[in-house]
DNA sequence: GTCTATAGGAGGATAGAC
DNA sequence: GTCTATCCTCCTATAGAC
């Protein structure tokens, strides 16, 4: 007989925050801000409600726990193919703790402010790539259209772009973002 | 003196529903179907929660009544010039009772519904006008670009995109809705 | 036609047992 | 470390007075 491995209460804790986390998630990345429950991650997780609140205080910490953007920058270099290459990044799988964030910012306050932050930086690299008139338009340009996209396919899912191979979608948007980011 | 002007009790209430009906697009666009309260409805109509479901009987009902998205199909002709008129008639004026669609599409099923419905025909009629190959892709993409600008424009707004002038994004866009567009 | 009053339920948060 | 029990607030919806 071999002992049972023994996990003292950090790694219980660990683990069950984890398992927290993933859920709160997955949940919100579904249903927005509003709509989930402490008590359906609660229970998605496989533990009480109250536990949840004693781990994260508040639902608000809870999602600002699980759900952000990652700050992301263009590199240097011919911005429109480093453009393709973030939006191939973004088509290639789910980034659920994202989707929380995106599915969320229109009707709750803290998930828009994550989203304009990380904006700002996004923003402003793609700004400075790009030579030609109008720099801040055509960044917003470029970022609403990145956004919609992810958008569609991922949350709305009600056109083709939801199961089209990412390849095509980045074939088709090409003359689209190089006539954007103004190649001179 | 002259005779005050009477009206019908059949007038009154025409007048009323008409200010809880206004009342309410601008509160669901602003706030989403979740965050909005049948008692903020009634306060900014002027008039007592109780009436507002004793007129429209649930909030459900009163959202189908003040929110939806007008149907829209492009016209016959060149393709890529339809869809930047279709676009700059959305640029030009917030369309209240869209953005409490779109505002609302991501957390609430019935928004979900009518984006979707609105959607399909609005889909189905500009993959029908493009020659080039895969048709629903680039109609999808058409689609979602234009979403991701409204959505930017009036409800995000946080680029530039908040207040250009539409003779620009019009202009800036112009390239990549031909591109997409795949005039022959 | 419009209002008051209240039922009834859902969900976040708290206190303390084990 | 995890669970039970409960409080409190807020909301939709209903019933009926004026």
């Amino acid at each position: 007989m071999t002992e049972p491995p023994r996990r003292t209460r950090a790694e219980q804790r660990r683990d069950t925050e984890a398992r927290i986390l993933s859920a709160a998630r997955e949940t919100f990345a579904e249903l927005g801000y509003e709509r989930t429950t402490i008590r359906a991650v609660a229970a998605a997780a496989g533990v009480r409600p109250g536990l949840v609140m004693h781990y994260f205080g508040s639902k608000e910490e809870l999602f600002a726990s699980a759900a952000h953007l990652p700050a992301d920058e263009l590199p240097p270099g011919d911005p429109a193919q480093a453009l393709l290459s973030a939006l191939r990044r973004r088509l290639e799988g789910a980034p659920v703790a994202s989707l929380a964030v995106l599915r969320s910012m229109f009707t709750h306050d803290e998930a828009a402010e994550g989203f304009r932050e990380a904006g700002r930086e996004w923003l402003g690299s793609i700004e400075r790539a790009i030579p030609a008139g109008q720099p801040e338009l055509r960044a917003a340009l470029i970022a609403a259209i990145m956004t919609g996209v992810v958008v569609d396919r991922y949350l709305l899912k009600h056109s083709a772009l939801a199961d089209a191979p990412a390849d095509d979608v980045l074939e088709l948007l090409r003359p689209c973002i190089e006539s954007l980011a103004g190649a001179r």
